[in-house]
RNA sequence: GGCCCCUUCGUCUAGCGGUUAGGACGCGGCCCUUUCACGGCUGAAACACGGGUUCGAUUCCCGUAGGGGUCACCA
């Protein structure tokens, strides 16, 4: 399973105990691109050992939040949970060679521990009360956990990434757990294990797994295996400053795609700047960002989310998109039938004036709806006698319109506003109600041709009432 | 509470001893204009505080304050 060959090996570990939130993707962003970046590879474990939290609709909820931003792993997803056996197999080496002991310690005993730590406002940590008891003492048959013999002198220091050097007293670490009393082995175990046997050699992450850092060394270390190099980036907090969590801001990645309209290129480039710059770069589309991502750009302070930027970034890439897929994209939100040709026909004139898809689908509505239209309160305040009988006028010259073209219909439009002595604004605003049942659209001329001469009269036709006889 | 980390406009960031402290989002104004957008121009807006080091600190060091993370037989 391991192959080292010098070359750079990440991977994404999420526990699927719920969607693909925007930390983890963000998490998952860096990862993928550091290993392409790099020529490396890029790889995927689900850390689904704890199976009571653990659901196959989180894993799928995960595995299509990845594929919709675009991000591909090497190799076959692993899934921790297979691979208790090859934990158990290291605790028993860790066992043997003396880097490990076994504690009888109840969970009973040990909340008294640390209840009397507490009350003696002592740090909450295991004592080591069978860390150097002679085996002999064991209670025979009693249940019992495996503990990791860790240094209790000295300091360790890493060298992470992104935070710099960061040193931790060992007196700090306690002996933790590697097999729980039923023989199952823990996360912190886990980990590493796995981490190791799939060659990773970068290990990039949240900074709430700072402090793990220096209790999974100790591992590395008993096995005299390869330490992988720690990058621990920034957490992203809500709007508030408040930590995003399931409870509070954090929302999955479909979310973001299905309720929010957001395209997944803007995603991207929105989560690549948050935490990391290069410059005054903004607009990064993947494969830029695959040439400039390294390390030394991501920033040591956590970030807030912005949904207002990422808004902007995804009207960008709204008006960079391909028109066919926007239209693609846009019908099924929009609550008519629709016709995706003129869909695609239209999106230049309507991608424009959108930040999300449901701006664009309620753009787009006007050409989809049928007559008698209906009209929005601005709309119908805006068509009153003068502009009925106004349309009146616009109807009969531009039925005697035979190009019916952006141009000519402008040229004709434009000639009778000033036969009339009026703004061209005086005929244009009571068209657009007419034409579109609101007061915003494309231009008037681009609505017009859209719509097509037998229903752009008829809605005309639909406001038009000659000028009443005073 | 112990330990660890962080601190430039409201937000995301550039800066890596000497700058009018730059860009982007958002906000205000102007231009373009048939509406709304887009686009262009423009304005307000920041180095948390206190000590050092230095000829000189946003930048280096130490404190303080504030924020965050972590302390399970969860991951």
């Amino acid at each position: 399973m391991a192959s080292n060959s010098g070359q750079v090996v990440t991977r994404f570990a999420p526990s699927p105990t719920g969607f693909l939130h925007i930390g983890g993707a963000r998490t998952a962003l860096f990862n993928w691109l550091y290993a392409r970046h790099h020529g490396g590879k890029a790889l995927l474990r689900i850390e689904d050992t704890d199976r009571k939290r653990s659901t196959p609709e989180a894993i799928d909820a995960i595995l299509d939040g990845l594929a919709w931003l675009g991000l591909d792993w090497d190799e076959d997803v692993v899934f921790q949970s297979e691979r208790g056996a090859r934990h158990v197999e290291v605790a028993e080496q860790l066992l043997a060679g003396g880097h490990a002991y076994k504690c009888y310690a109840t969970p009973e005993e040990l909340e008294e521990m640390r209840a009397a730590q507490r009350a003696a406002k002592q740090p909450l940590r295991y004592d080591g009360r069978w860390r150097d008891r002679d085996p002999a003492d064991a209670p025979t048959g009693a249940p019992y956990v495996v503990r990791l013999k860790t240094p209790q002198e000295g300091e360790t220091a890493i060298e992470d990434r992104v935070q710099g050097r960061v040193t931790v007293r060992n007196a700090e670490l306690d002996d933790y757990v590697l097999l729980r009393a039923d023989g199952s082995p823990t996360y912190m175990l886990a980990v590493v294990v796995d981490d190791h046997d799939m060659g990773v050699t970068h290990v990039i992450r949240g900074d709430d797994h700072l402090n793990n850092a220096f209790r999974q060394l100790p591992i590395y270390r008993a096995m005299g295996w390869a330490e992988p190099a720690y990058a621990h980036i920034p957490l992203i907090h809500g709007s508030d400053g408040a930590k995003l969590s399931k409870r509070h801001g954090a929302l999955g990645a479909e979310t973001y795609r299905d309720e929010f309209g957001i395209l997944p290129e803007a995603l991207f480039n929105y989560l690549l700047r948050l935490g990391w710059g290069h410059g005054d770069r903004e607009e990064i589309d993947r494969d830029e960002a695959i040439a400039l991502f390294d390390l030394d750009g991501v920033g040591k302070s956590p970030s807030r989310f912005d949904l207002k930027k990422l808004q902007n970034l995804n009207g960008h890439y709204i008006r960079a998109a391909d028109d066919a897929r926007l239209a693609r994209l846009v019908a099924g939100r929009i609550d008519l039938p629709t016709d995706e040709a003129l869909l695609t026909q239209a999106m230049p004139v309507l991608k424009t004036r959108a930040r999300d898809l449901d701006e664009l689908a309620e753009g787009a509505a006007f050409l989809f709806k049928t007559r008698p239209l209906a009209m929005t309160e601005k709309a119908q305040s805006l068509l009153n006698d003068d502009a009925r009988a106004i349309l009146h006028q616009v109807s009969t010259r531009l039925r005697a319109e035979n190009d019916w073209t952006i141009e000519a219909l402008e040229a004709t439009t434009k000639s009778l506003a000033e036969e009339l002595s009026l703004g061209l604004g005086k005929l244009a605003q009571p068209m657009r109600a007419a034409l579109t049942g609101t007061t915003t659209s494309p231009g008037i001329f681009d609505v017009l041709v859209l719509l097509g001469r037998e229903e752009a009269l008829a809605r005309l036709d639909a406001q038009a009432a000659p000028a009443a006889e005073r």
